[in-house]
DNA sequence: ACTACTGTCACCCTCTTAATCACAAAAGAG
DNA sequence: CTCTTTTGTGATTAAGAGGGTGACAGTAGT
């Protein structure tokens, strides 16, 4: 019922930290002290439940990240700095290891990624086929053909569709009512609108792409009866390559019987 | 003697995808993934080292995180998303989590952070440190005296030190060349120069801090004989707050000293 | 001097995950 | 069509990390 804006500071700040790489109990400590401010071994383990025993363990480890401060006195006293200051700390630190990350892996690319001719290959999950449009929205040389329900254009969406159109790529998008169609005239000047080949809102069906006439994706929200009806995540695609690929060759016939009229397909 | 730059691309890569949560198998299936752009199970085994009957768990794990699309055929064939969308994705994806952390901590932090009378706190670690003269400056309200050798006064600290000027905040600023000072007169108008207190860049000493009279931090060097030489996490500090305590009143009676000579203490 | 508390250490237990194996289904060769 | 090889799934074992508990010496405070 109650999903992730802020449901217990509590325990949100305490997941993050996790996954951030501390330990239980030392993201537990933090927590506890970033809401005293400052506190004894004691003090801490009354509010978190970490056994007193442990909290020097745990505050250790948060020194060495530089997320705690220690008083050496009898008993110790321990500090956390700012939830300003320590979200700033994850922040940098994770953007240096993205970056490292991003090199090595740029690094080891292969020189040209082989285009598969047989076959259909899948995504799952709305942010995920995202993503995968993007990067084929970024490797278009000639045509876009996209066509998709109003929910999905998100802004990252048209942004790429917008840097495409400023690389000389024409864009032609289908599916979007005529109000959302002005405001994306603006940002993508060149682009052709169409109608919706069908009755694409009652459908339960995603999004229509094709890059260059030479590769395709098709997605559909897999809402199920038995998932939860606003669950954002219940989305899968298929996509193909190649001018051979089935999926490409069925999908080229739809758009150009549609959007060509007057050329018809043998 | 090889640091972080580029060792080793696979490794490095490896690495960090493992401390972004991710199994050593998945990391190591991903890397290898990347490498040849598109592969099967035995592929993917044979350079990666990871046993063949756990790439597909490998490859299932990557899939959930939309890092890998799998092709339904026998064999069954794995395709890496670029280098480039991958940085991305984990790029959204961990600035999402600091975003969360940081509206989490901020809802639990205390209302007043009581303001420490005795006893010295300690930080480790130059970035820890830097970390926390910056929240200092940035509590700052009326003055902030701050001594430094100049391989310390990093970028970040400068816009900290700008925008507090920028808040009427007075800057005194020592230890720094007269090339440098120049170019810190651009940033920080309202900034006053003084002369080091002492032979100051002989010395292993770090910086001196002073904040509205109240709140002081001094660090120093530890390159013991026995630490790298160039190691830049070498350096240690201590800071204490409130008029009375023993760290700032020292501080206190030195600076004064030094930047008030008509006015000497009793 | 006595009591309570603090900080350190050692230990156990559980859970995760790497690693190996067994086996049925599928593909390919003859 | 049969035999052999490869593929994918599952169960099982082993090792390591980390959570949880307790013993104990040193210290503070009465």
């Amino acid at each position: 019922m109650n999903n992730d804006p802020i449901e217990d500071p509590q325990s949100a700040a305490i997941e993050q930290l996790e996954r951030f790489g501390l330990s239980a109990y030392a993201a537990r400590t933090f927590v506890a002290l970033a809401s005293l401010g400052t506190g004894t071994a004691r003090d801490i383990s009354q509010v978190s439940d970490v056994p007193r025993t442990r909290v020097y363990d745990a505050v250790d480890e948060l020194h060495d990240r530089g997320l705690v401060d220690i008083l050496q006195s009898s008993p110790k006293q321990f500090w956390a700095i700012s939830a300003e200051t320590a979200s700033r700390t994850f922040e940098h630190e994770l953007q240096n290891r993205t970056d490292i990350l991003r090199a090595a892996l740029s690094e080891l690319e292969p020189i040209e990624r082989r285009t598969e001719q047989r076959g259909v290959w899948t995504v799952d999950g709305q942010r995920s086929v995202t993503d995968r449009v993007i990067e084929f929205f970024e490797n278009a040389e000639e045509e876009i053909v996209y066509m998709t329900v109003e929910d999905l254009l998100t802004d990252d969406l048209i942004d790429a569709l917008s840097e495409a159109a400023a690389r000389g790529v024409s864009i032609k998008l289908g599916g979007v009512s005529a109000p959302v169609q002005e405001r994306i005239q603006d940002d993508i000047p060149g682009a052709t609108m169409f109608e919706s080949l069908w009755v694409w809102s009652d459908t339960s069906a995603g999004r229509l792409m094709m890059i260059d006439g030479r590769k395709t994706l098709v997605s559909a929200l897999v809402n199920g009866a038995d998932a939860s009806p606003s669950d954002p995540r219940s989305e899968t695609a298929i996509w193909g390559e190649g001018d051979r690929n089935s999926l490409v060759v069925v999908l080229k016939a739809i758009f150009t019987w549609r959007l060509d009229p007057e050329t018809p397909e043998e």
